[in-house]
DNA sequence: TATGAATGAGGCTTCATTCAT
DNA sequence: AATGAATGAAGCCTCATTCAT
């Protein structure tokens, strides 16, 4: 049973990309396990069972490789957010936040690794063209975010400040949800675990809703 | 006038604590203005006016500056920390968390700093001494929060969740705010980063108190 | 119309002969304009337009295409000073001498290139055989000019010093003038340059003749 | 017997500055001996019996070394210039000539060095700085040069033609004579070498005299 | 005591060559 | 026969640390 010449040439292709997925993975993995300054090329070429010199084909750099990881968290947190905006727009308030937390805590110590890698190559020349990628990808969603956030203050569901501050204070909220993953007081069993996440993201849930908090300015 | 042999002395060692001070506070500009990765020793010294040789009369290594910088942050925060907790034993319920934001959101970049140098320094085993005196400090200021957590749950102004839920949830909200800081959508003028920190704040300072939230379960 | 089994071999070997030149000449062009080490495999096959194992079904190595420009070169030049040299010996004794400067002087880039390939390639073992054609060439070139230098000599044109001398002071400036061609004081509009170079080949023509030179223009 | 503090100081910064030669001529000999680029840093370290390291104290890159001989060799050779013309002004009409050839041709292996090295250099941006020192060192000698060949024209020593011309021609010869020393015809005794490289510069010294050459002798 | 020259392990990257398809 | 993905030796350079002065 022969195949095509076509055929073989796409096999071909699909074992390249295949690769390329293999280095990412296998990167991902050491970055995340052994932190971001402690991985070299070399070992990600030995983990995934490739020659150095193989990585090189398909990055021009190690940052470059970064930068890839950092483009594909950006994508999948985006798609994510789309979806949880078109619930939100079908009358769901709180499927946007509970989305956004979702995403960024279905994988924290990716979400975490990406903010490392972001300080990293943020001054990086060799990365900027895709650097700009990103922040296009961020700002676009951060975009459909307000403009959300708008239509709900709008609608007298969230309280009256610049709709930045409600997307900001989620952001927080969520980063440090991230950050509250690797707090060494937390090496917990999972059911805390869990219970902790909710009891977050239940405040970001209802932090800058209307009416419910701040009966009470309890401030200075 | 001479001075007497022992006064003598102490003038040379308060100018050798002066020369370690210094060491620290130039590290510490030079982590903070170009990035974790980017600061050698040679430039520590060089711009403290100190020989390389004379870095190494003060330090071990370079692991241990960065180490040090984190205790000392540790223990300032650790010092506000315990005049909040003063104070919201004086009937002041918001003071604790006030106090921990303020001292955390006085200096956003060495905050953010300090967390990128424990990341770092984790699993460095040449500092795991002082990495454990660290958490000896943190571990005591943790037990005194829950304590007070504790007094406020068993009174009624605290949700009744297991009480360091209240602790991580604020740590979490104080991180997400300081992270906030440098997030690329808030190169805002002053005034709108003021108010957004204020926000973030009070959030911090209701969330988990009893009766102002939660009157509906928003979530699933 | 079919075409003979033979035939088609024949074209079969014509198409790998050619593709072969294609890759001699691309080498070629890169070579001179992008300089010695900077030219990369990779490079000249893609520029070929055909792929990099291909190139290795036509050459053992990257000095094995090196040395093929340098033999082609050595060919070249051996088959204008036969010419030359033919000419001298019907009566022309300036002949020789114009030829060679001709032939060096007319793609001056390429015998530049030539010079260097030899210098990168002297100790080369892995062409030894053919840097031994090539000196076999050069060899045989000599031994005809010194031949032709022997006469000039005892018919009184030359004057007598070791035949060789004449050679090479010969060789010497005409290797100098293809140098002075990428002289950066040279940068001149294309007319100076030609009057330049009939002045360095006039030199030439005449250095080493007997009693007095240019007492007529010798040349053209 | 102690010396003074200055003192020390003193041959301390000798001694960084005879290191600094050290490695200088250690790589020159290796790029003399084994060819441009098959001499490594480590290798330059290793025969200068220093680390590798030191060489990066007193050089920032390989590029720079290779400059610093180029420069090195380009300030000596117009020193002996600057003599030569003197000379010259004197009286002594061949005296540039001679002058110009013998800095050559001293050591022919380090100005053929010194070519090939500004082919590599010349493209290079991150020595572009002393590349332009460079030229302008070599502009300068030019420019005296010409001044004199133009006074020599208006003598009526040399012939009518662009001033330039009589400079790159000699040049060119200069450089010829060098190549030729590493002509593989040339490989004989040093008897014959003497007297060909004077061969080759007494037509430098006569080429381009009007009216005629060599009716006399000129040299020594 | 303070210094900074010296060190070399270790990181990133290039590229000639091989070989399975 | 043609291809180009894979390889890894080898090169350049950095920088934490040491140590002689």
């Amino acid at each position: 049973m022969t195949l095509s010449s076509t055929e073989k040439i796409r096999q071909k292709k699909q074992r390249f990309l295949d690769r390329e997925q293999l280095i990412i993975d296998t990167a991902l993995n050491l970055l995340i396990d052994r932190g971001l300054e402690k991985v070299t090329v070399a070992e990600i070429a030995s983990k995934a069972g490739i020659g150095k010199g193989t990585v090189y084909k398909h990055f021009e750099s190690k940052a470059q490789i970064m930068m890839r990881i950092m483009l594909d968290y950006q994508r999948s947190t985006a798609a994510s957010l789309r979806v949880g905006i078109e619930a939100t727009d079908k009358g769901n308030p709180g499927a946007v936040v509970k989305a956004y937390f979702e995403s960024r805590l279905a994988n924290p110590a990716l979400d975490r690794l990406v903010q490392q890698l972001e300080i990293r190559l943020e001054a990086d020349a060799s990365v900027s063209d895709q650097m700009e990628q990103l922040m296009d990808i961020r700002r676009s969603s951060v975009k459909s975010i307000n403009d959300m956030v708008e239509k709900l203050i709008s609608g007298g569901i969230l309280e009256d400040v610049p709709p930045h501050y409600h997307y900001l204070a989620c952001w927080a909220l969520a980063q440090g949800a991230v950050d509250v993953c690797f707090n060494r007081e937390f090496d917990d069993e999972l059911d805390s675990k869990k219970g902790l996440l909710k009891f977050i993201t239940d405040i970001g849930m209802t932090m800058g809703n209307k009416g419910q908090m701040r009966t009470k300015k309890p401030t200075q």
